[in-house]
DNA sequence: TACAAATACCGATTGATGATCGGTTTTTAA
DNA sequence: TTAAAAACCGATCATCAATCGGTATTTGTA
């Protein structure tokens, strides 16, 4: 998935707003970096198209959010990137994971061990795939 | 960094071969998908402007072979695109462990907790930045 | 119900960037 | 010195995001 400038901003933008019609979305970013409602709209339109944002007609306008959480967006987004040079039968996260590590300190180590931890006890047996 | 189709193909083929000049990547690819030498070409030199490549003329070719270790490379996508959908103080890599953690199954974990254990037996003490 | 305002939708234009390749210049080995 | 190999240059095409004017719809209300 391939995101421009201003659909990245107004991603992040539902991420901390949850809820906007295009109007909305629209005066915030006027005062930051001008254009019209227009862009706007259509930068919605194409958010949706992809599956980033979900609408819902309430009045005469569309109520938009963001379809998915940020932290599961970014989690896919780091699935499909790290796919793309990922060998065959290799286990993508894994490697993922693999990668990041090397940058880790102890306090991070530490976190990371905590994660693991609270991860085990809120979702116990879970099935794979 | 945003790399196209051809580019991503070249890059996995010398994580697989090391070593090549343009001559040698273009018969690799020649079979596979059609194309010209130049197109190769461009595309080792795109590749090489973007500090993906290095090369060093040896007889009258240069030998090419990719800037970073793929793991490293990946970490570094990873990052940057992190980066993009985190909220500043927010510690990025941090954040791409959190979003990745949600989908590890047992096994997984387990590994995962290895890995830490690995890594903090081989770098001990490692300064922060 | 008709109308005005608000909003959605359509389509054209522009700007980046990757892919492609022909043609020319440069380099190098013999 | 020169022919061949490779690098380099520049043009074209395709895709996609950004932008916005203009038109069609929708809807609340008088």
């Amino acid at each position: 998935m391939n995101l421009g400038e201003l659909e990245k901003l107004v991603l992040n933008y539902f991420w901390q707003t949850a809820v906007a019609d295009a109007k909305q979305v629209y005066a915030h970013f006027e005062q930051t970096r001008g254009g019209t409602l227009n862009t706007i709209q259509s930068t919605l339109d194409r958010l949706y198209k992809k599956d980033l944002l979900t609408r819902e007609k309430i009045g005469h306008a569309f109520q938009y959010r963001a379809a998915k959480q940020r932290k599961d967006f970014i989690a896919g987004l780091i699935k499909d990137t790290t796919n793309e040079f990922t060998k065959p039968n290799e286990d993508t996260i894994m490697a993922a994971f693999v990668s990041l590590s090397s940058e880790l300190n102890e306090e991070q180590l530490d976190q990371l061990e905590q994660l693991i931890k609270n991860h085990r006890l809120t979702t116990p047996l879970v099935e794979e795939t």
